[in-house]
DNA sequence: CCCCGAAGGTTTTTT
DNA sequence: ACCTTCGGGG
């Protein structure tokens, strides 16, 4: 086959030996994913196996997405009925056909973290428990581990080491908690993200002739990322290859970044003792970097104590040394990263799309958007808060989810006073607990709600109730996309947002917009047979941005955390953040093996880069809004002085002349595009600035100055006398002109300035 | 029930 | 710096 001369032998071996348990062994860059798209289409191609017993399984939509995309230009369109996704949206799939033999209906909904966590929330307020001790992010993390280790409930609270954990931690009630949350789920026909493949797993260990259905069909698994997969993930390809015996895991023990998430390099090893006849291959040779970046990134690699033997080498040139920028602030160094890039662009004639920022967390891309906006570079984030993960997403979302399920709690709370009908929390409690004290379901309770609410609320709720009922009758008769602009219109929620001008509003109008897109690309996609609602959302909790419109044909800086980064490579790399506490993270560093972690961490970051590797740290950085001093992290200095140009001594943090902290990033942003906005008339003459919730209220405080004429939907009009900054809060002293003067919150108070 | 002033909490990474 | 929650008053 002509694409088996571009290999290398193990590669080809890799390529060519279809059959037996198999783990191949990729050092960074080592064409492991050029490997697994070569294997599939060579089962196709050579084997005549018909891709609709290939399963596929990798840890990112993202490379989901671009290895189907890899297989079909190798093997052609008869590639596209190959079963290839995240694990998630595999056994989705998969659980949805299934439902039934778990007591599940069909169209369960999927909770995404945030669903879980509010449902913790409610939980432990109802179980009378300190929220202080219960963090809901503990609790949630603490449940999340449990499943992801196949522990029950019902184990849990017979397991000693849980019990004994949770009592000296203090949180007794965890295993109450877990039970009650899980149940709730349940009642609420809904799965959250681990649900996903723990319920996979109990289907495949209850219903063996479902089991054995699945496995006669998939002849061939193969697991890409496989250190990234915990105990639950591992188990469920265990069974389903247990048949055909056919499966293939690529993986890099240096690159698993993913224990919080219950990841596990004991996999490998188990990987090895659980299939004796297995054949190990290893890629070594890197094609993607200098030799100096590869060096440097094995000397860091060195530094952690448990690695498979390994050695990663390159033919490559030597290249530069590893760089180093050391600013005084983290504004100097967003400006000092834009001006490097904007330099190295134009000597070496490059691309902005050939270069990345990569960072720890997704705050600090603030200081660098910045810094590239004033230089005029266009950049791109990805990640950060998600598209489905917005206020007014999420409201539209949760009401066509409800219109699905009407036993979904979360969507439930989330709309049933929204718009404004006057149904308050302490209602909802109500309705929820008569749901669950005559063991009914929340929809039935809803029908009957005179039973159970005084008359005014009552005949909200009967509203309401009458409401979701003409949505169920659209849902039977229409598309998803007439539906979903039906429910968008019908329940108020685009006429609210529509009514406000805000520049927020504005947006979070286009927003919702853009989702009614989505569904109408969604319903106009050749090839899609079920145009259902249903069909629509049942995986759009497991979409991210990264799914979304990604322009290819445009020229972009790219801007990630690192782990969004994994299976990505860019020419230049430009690592910023690197101080003590930052990275590595200060909440990682609790034991040795955290530390591990992050170690690996920064490796994937250097083995991102193909040509030059910077990385930065500045000596004070803006935390919680206060400067605060900044060491060099000790990463750096694990980097063997020969790969990396820097003087060794660093200087004590210099004191500070007074910095102006300005405009954060993303409030820069928003400024421009509303700026942009004005210009092309797109607000009308006496916008509304401020907006009721506390999305914007700070830098919006800019705009508002004193002179200007406002109005107040209580006072009416006024004019501004002085404005303030006390503690948090931002305020306003106006002069009304039939009210006299009132100091004003400018979180929520609801102002006009007239032009 | 809703509005809004005040104070307190947040900082990890992703499906 | 930004966002959420609490609680008093209408």
């Amino acid at each position: 086959m002509d694409y088996l001369e571009e290999l290398n032998s193990p590669q080809r071996e890799g390529v060519e030996n279809l059959d037996g348990p198999t783990m191949i062994i990729a050092g960074a860059g080592s064409g492991k994913t050029r490997v697994l798209t070569y294997r599939i289409a060579h089962l196709i191609r050579m084997k005549n196996v018909d891709p609709f017993s290939i399963l596929a399984l990798t840890f990112t939509n993202k490379a989901a997405k671009e290895m189907r995309a890899r297989i079909e230009k190798v093997a052609g369109t008869d590639a596209r009925s190959l079963w290839m996704g995240t694990f998630h949206s595999v056994f989705a799939r998969i659980l949805r056909s299934e439902a039934d033999k778990l007591g599940y209906p069909s169209n369960f909904t999927i909770y995404d973290t945030d669903d879980s966590k509010s449902l913790i929330r409610s939980i432990v307020k109802e179980m009378g428990l300190d929220d202080k001790v219960y963090k809901h992010n503990v609790v949630y993390n603490r449940i999340s581990g449990a499943k992801n280790n196949l522990i029950s409930w019902q184990n849990y609270l017979n397991n000693p080491l849980y019990i004994s954990e949770d009592e000296q931690a203090q949180k007794p009630k965890m295993g109450a908690i877990y039970k009650e949350y899980v149940q709730r789920c349940f009642r609420s026909g809904a799965m959250d993200f681990d649900d996903l493949l723990f319920n996979t797993n109990v289907l495949f260990r209850d219903h063996l002739d479902v089991l054995n259905k699945y496995q006669q069909r998939f002849r061939y698994v193969m697991i890409d990322e496989f250190q990234d997969t915990n105990i639950s993930q591992y188990l469920i390809t265990k069974r389903l290859s247990s048949v055909h015996q056919n499966i293939c895991v690529v993986g890099d023990d240096a690159q698993s970044i993913y224990a919080f998430r219950g990841a596990n390099i004991q996999n490998i090893l188990n990987f090895e003792k659980d299939y004796p006849d297995l054949r190990v291959i290893k890629l070594e040779q890197n094609y993607r970097s200098t030799q100096n970046i590869v060096n440097a990134a094995n000397s860091v690699i060195l530094k952690n104590s448990a690695q498979l033997q390994k050695n990663v080498w390159t033919d490559n040139d030597s290249g530069e040394l590893v760089h180093l920028i050391k600013s005084t602030s983290d504004n100097e160094e967003g400006r000092l990263v834009a001006s490097s890039i904007f330099e190295d662009r134009n000597n070496k004639k490059l691309q902005n799309k050939d270069f990345a920022i990569l960072y720890r967390t997704n705050s600090q891309s603030r200081s660098m958007e910045e810094a590239l906006r004033k230089m005029n570079i266009p950049y791109r984030i990805f990640g950060g808060l998600s598209f489905y993960q917005r206020k007014e997403i999420k409201d539209l979302l949760g009401y066509l989810r409800f219109t699905i399920n009407q036993n979904d709690e979360q969507s439930f709370r989330r709309i049933i006073n929204l718009p404004k009908r006057g149904i308050g929390a302490s209602s909802v409690d109500k309705i929820v607990i008569a749901a669950f004290e005559n063991d009914k379901s929340i929809w039935e309770v809803l029908q009957n709600i005179r039973n159970f609410l005084p008359g005014r609320t009552a005949n909200a709720v009967e509203n309401f109730v009458n409401q979701i009922k003409t949505f169920k009758i659209k849902i039977e008769r229409a598309d998803a996309y007439e539906t979903a602009s039906f429910i968008a219109k019908q329940s108020g929620l685009l006429r609210e947002l529509y009514d406000d001008k805000t520049i927020e509003g504005l947006n979070r109008y286009e927003n919702v917009q853009e989702l009614l897109n989505a569904i109408k690309e969604f319903v106009d996609t050749p090839g899609q047979e079920d145009k259902s609602l249903e069909a629509f959302i049942a995986d759009v909790a497991l979409l991210t941005d990264a799914d979304k419109d990604d322009p290819n044909d445009t020229d972009y800086v790219n801007m990630m955390t690192i782990h969004s980064a994994k299976g990505l490579e860019f020419r230049h790399v430009y690592v910023v953040g690197m101080e003590e506490d930052l990275f590595p993270s200060q909440m990682m560093l609790n034991s040795r093996a955290d530390l591990e972690e992050e170690r690996r961490l920064f490796y994937v970051a250097i083995t991102r880069a193909m040509e030059k590797i910077t990385l930065s740290y500045a000596l004070t950085r803006y935390r919680f809004g206060r400067l605060k001093s900044c060491e060099p992290s000790r990463f750096i200095e694990e980097i063997s002085p020969e790969f990396i140009k820097v003087d060794r001594k660093f200087n004590n943090p210099e004191p500070m002349g007074s910095l102006n902290s300005g405009v954060s990033g993303s409030n820069y942003a928003r400024n421009l595009v509303a700026q942009r906005k004005v210009e092309s008339n797109k607000v009308p003459p006496g916008k509304k600035l401020h907006t009721p919730s506390a999305d914007f209220a700070p830098s919006d405080t800019r705009k508002l100055d004193t002179g200007m004429r406002v109005e107040h939907p209580k006072f009416g009009f006024g004019e501004v006398k002085k404005m303030d900054i006390e503690g948090a809060n931002r305020k306003a002293t106006i002069e009304f002109e039939n009210f006299g003067e009132k100091t004003l919150l400018l979180t929520f108070a609801k102002l006009r300035i007239m032009d």
